[in-house]
DNA sequence: GCCAACGTTGGC
DNA sequence: GCCAACGTTGGC
C-alpha cells in the first residue's frame, strides 16, 4: 500500500530542479516534531511524494518523488555551521530524523490558487486555514484527483 | 514587508 | 499544567 505525502521545500533552498540534478536528496531541516513524526514513524520505502514549492513567488506542487530511504538522524543538526544545528541534539540522542527522497518527475506547476479553486480538494490539509505543517498526509482520493490535474497516470 | 496562525519555551 | 511571550511559517 503506497501512501502519498506533501512535502514543502523553499525552491531556494531545494527546487525540483536542484532534485532533478541530484536524483535524491535527503529531506534536511525539519524541525517540527510531526512532521518529524511522519518521516520516522509513518513512511515506507517507496511511498509517494508531491514536491511543494514554498515561500516564493508561485507556490504550488512542482513535482513528484518517492521516498528512498529509511527514517535516520539529520547530520545537520550536529553542525555548528549549519543553520539546522541543535545543540541540544546530541549524537547519541538525536533529535531529528530525516528520510531520503528520489526524483520522478517534474510536472507543469499545480499552483496553489489552481488547488483551491477545487471543491472536491477542500478537505485538503494543506489547504485548510493556518495550516502551515511542511509534512502532510495526502489521501488516496486526493492523490487521484491531483494526478488527473496535473495529467499523470496513477 | 505585513501579519495571521501556529508551535515552543519557560516562569509560575 | 497553565499560559503569556516569543519565534517561525508562508501566503499575500
Amino acid at each position: 500500500m503506497t501512501a502519498t505525502w506533501l512535502m514543502k521545500s523553499e525552491p531556494d533552498e531545494a527546487s525540483i530542479d536542484d532534485l532533478q540534478r541530484q536524483q535524491r536528496l535527503p529531506w534536511t531541516g525539519v524541525r517540527n516534531y510531526q512532521a518529524r513524526n511522519f518521516m520516522r514513524d509513518r513512511m515506507r520505502l517507496g511511498d509517494r511524494v508531491l514536491f511543494y514549492h514554498s515561500s516564493c513567488a508561485e507556490p504550488g506542487i512542482a513535482g513528484l518523488a518517492e521516498v528512498c530511504s529509511a527514517p535516520y538522524p539529520d547530520p545537520t543538526q550536529f553542525d555548528p555551521a549549519s543553520p539546522y544545528f541543535d545543540v541540544r541534539s546530541p549524537r547519541e540522542k538525536p533529535r531529528w530524523v530525516l528520510v531520503d527522497v528520489r526524483f520522478i518527475a517534474k510536472t507543469p506547476l499545480l499552483s496553489l490558487s489552481r488547488l483551491r479553486t477545487v471543491t472536491a480538494l477542500s478537505e485538503m490539509q494543506l489547504l485548510q486555514r493556518g495550516s502551515r505543517l511542511s509534512i502532510t498526509p495526502v489521501s488516496d482520493e486526493e492523490w487521484r484527483l491531483i494526478a488527473t490535474l496535473m495529467g499523470v497516470a496513477t
